[in-house]
DNA sequence: AATGAATGAGTTTTCATTCAT
DNA sequence: TATGAATGAAAACTCATTCAT
């Protein structure tokens, strides 16, 4: 998985950047980043073409010619979503310290929980793609790629676990990856509903941060050797 | 479908079925339920009004007159959808018998995975309400009141769990009740992307069996006490 | 020109009435009353039969049933507006006393653009009858008559100004007619505009007086003997 | 009269031409001139977008694009008639030889008639916006601009004729704008109710001809000094 | 007579995509 | 390649009128 540095821009969306002389490849780059937040805002179905370019700054037919239509631009913003991911993965687990096993854990509940709450738009694209049943996924091997590092580390913290007794044995890594995630993104995806169900306000950083702290707890208590 | 014979005087119109004469009072049942087929499988945007009225066999201005457009429409949806999930737990917890709280909350739980693997157009209905940031949670009092059964009811399990020993002391049912739906509804909501994710796949009746059961165990062991 | 007493009804619209158990023909006065509110302030296109009905209070069947359609209800509301044309010249000439025929002109004149101050709803119709190319004016003599009353008092003052030398002679009754009409009738009509070709507010009360004062004293100068 | 070239557009009302080959730029001015006809035949709720397009021989969507819709579009075909009435008033001025008041005050009586007659889709245009209560004018200047020369013109007159002694002292030369503008339009903006009002024929050349000649009459009649 | 529902043609507007310069 | 205009299909929504009770 290689990384396109121009394509991790986004200067139309995480700053203001005077027009250079040399748009060698901005558009693009705005083009994607504009794409992320339309998508994940408005879904597939309810973005439009024109707008993103408007946004963009860009002409209409730079969409056609970088990414073949609307359906090209969509798959390659998920994809660079994923790289997004991939890369933050990779670099989450490289700079992990040797520590013990819950430490371990609870590090990386919180650091996808994190991730989930800077990039909400991600989270966005992603039930997006689910709802297409995942029509857009050419390479599926992206989406795994892209989760693999945090998977592995994870196996590898839970063997540790079990070997040194913190954890209990022989608890699947993939379901434990899939609890972690799910719990974390349910949490960014359904605030609105989960607010009016339970009357509480879960768009708060007070109920955010209450939210995080008792996934990580009961994450930890649910692998615990008995 | 009751049919009034005294009107049916006359030659019957031949190989046609008769989509005209009694169809007072169909329109807005026919509309809701083909509704929450198309709002749920291609989102709000995606979704054709036209269509919804053409697949309901009605005029497509009984839309306009009944719910007032498409929003309309789609609110009545999620209301509808809520009130069922009303029924549906208040029954619940009325046929639950008295059992211990281990037993008690495994079979909870499991219930409301079987609801969501039952009707997965209800998870994708209130998906959709949440990308569009609840804008029609008109009542937000319907949607807390479909879940209160079940939070009551859960609120009481874990309070004898906590007296009798079986669970710990001090967790918020309301956050366990999220822990439950967040699991539970997530599998369905992303079994695209995490299947290429993990590389398995979750749309087999035999994946979802065993995610049901890790699912149920998870929950179990994150409550008990220490 | 006989005058249906039951028409001249107007509750929605010039006063609220408690609902009467004895609805007999109120149907049809309302209609009519919010039909010529309706119809002068949007047009006949822009006019909708059902907001109509609502306003009325009554059902929109009714205006099927009394009026065929929205055809009938504008020839209906436009009829009804000249008999009321009709009763109020009638009862100006009635009124007036004896007196001078400068005098009696300049009442004549102040009468009409007094009329169309109270009743712009009268103009925009008369206005919108035009723009259809009269198609809806059944009974022609029906307009012929409802300004009779004021034509054949004009033509007297007029010939006895002439005998008396107050005014010039030979002048056309029909033509100053139309010259009154012309002058009142078009500030009500094109305000707006005229505002701003003319850089003044013909909305406010002031420039009404004014403009009034001014079509009286030309009207009576273009008529004066040399 | 001059003409602006750029605005003789017009074939397809006044002649068939191949509507494809070279359709570039010629779209607006189409619209443009298709849109006077039938927003002045049949008013703004009574037009179709539909329906303009097609005779304009230009895509629906041409509408969207050059004008944003329909308002925009109506607005559009408002401010280039005032244009028109702009180089029309400008350049009758600027003809004008010196002539003594009187007789350049029938000339331009005359005039503004003679504009009307030629010109009745402007009345119906500019009753229309009347009837919308102005909200198409943005740019009120754009209106007062239009009219402009001619009132200064006129007010020029008048003062010469106050001077010679062949007009009244003080009149408002707005004022009599006004009453020029209000005789002259009114008589081709109600020819159908007044035709029956009167019981004459307002529709025909000789009524017209009589009429043109009692109201510059009449308004010549109205300023002369005692 | 009154009412809510139904009808079907129509009306404005939108959209992704392509063309011509 | 960049850009404004063009395209045609379709989308949401509206309307006057009629039906059934």
């Amino acid at each position: 998985m290689t990384k396109n540095p121009s394509s991790d821009h986004g200067s139309p969306v995480e700053g203001e950047e005077p027009p250079r002389a040399n748009n060698r490849g901005k558009a693009r780059g705005n083009l994607l980043a504009v794409a992320r937040a339309e998508f994940s805002s408005k879904g597939f179905a309810g973005t439009r073409v024109d707008e993103i370019a408007a946004v963009a700054g860009v002409n209409k037919q730079a969409i056609y010619h970088h990414f073949g239509g609307k359906d090209g631009l969509f798959r390659a913003t998920l994809e660079a979503g994923y790289e997004r991911v991939f890369l933050t993965n990779q670099a989450y687990v490289a700079s992990e310290k040797p520590q013990e096993p819950i430490k371990a854990l609870q590090h990386l509940i919180g650091h996808v929980f994190d991730r989930f709450h800077l990039h909400p738009e991600m989270v966005e694209l992603v039930l997006e793609e689910n709802r297409q049943k995942g029509r857009h996924i050419a390479n599926k091997n992206l989406i795994e790629d892209a989760h693999r590092p945090l998977v592995v580390y994870l196996a590898e913290v839970l063997k540790r676990g079990e070997r040194d007794g913190s954890f209990a044995q022989g608890v699947s890594a993939k379901q434990v990856f899939f609890d972690i995630v799910s719990l974390c993104m349910f949490y960014f995806a359904n605030r609105y509903t989960m607010s009016a169900s339970l009357g509480l306000d879960f768009l708060s950083a007070a109920s955010t941060r209450t939210r995080r702290a008792h996934i990580v707890k009961q994450l930890i208590r649910s692998l615990r050797a008995d």
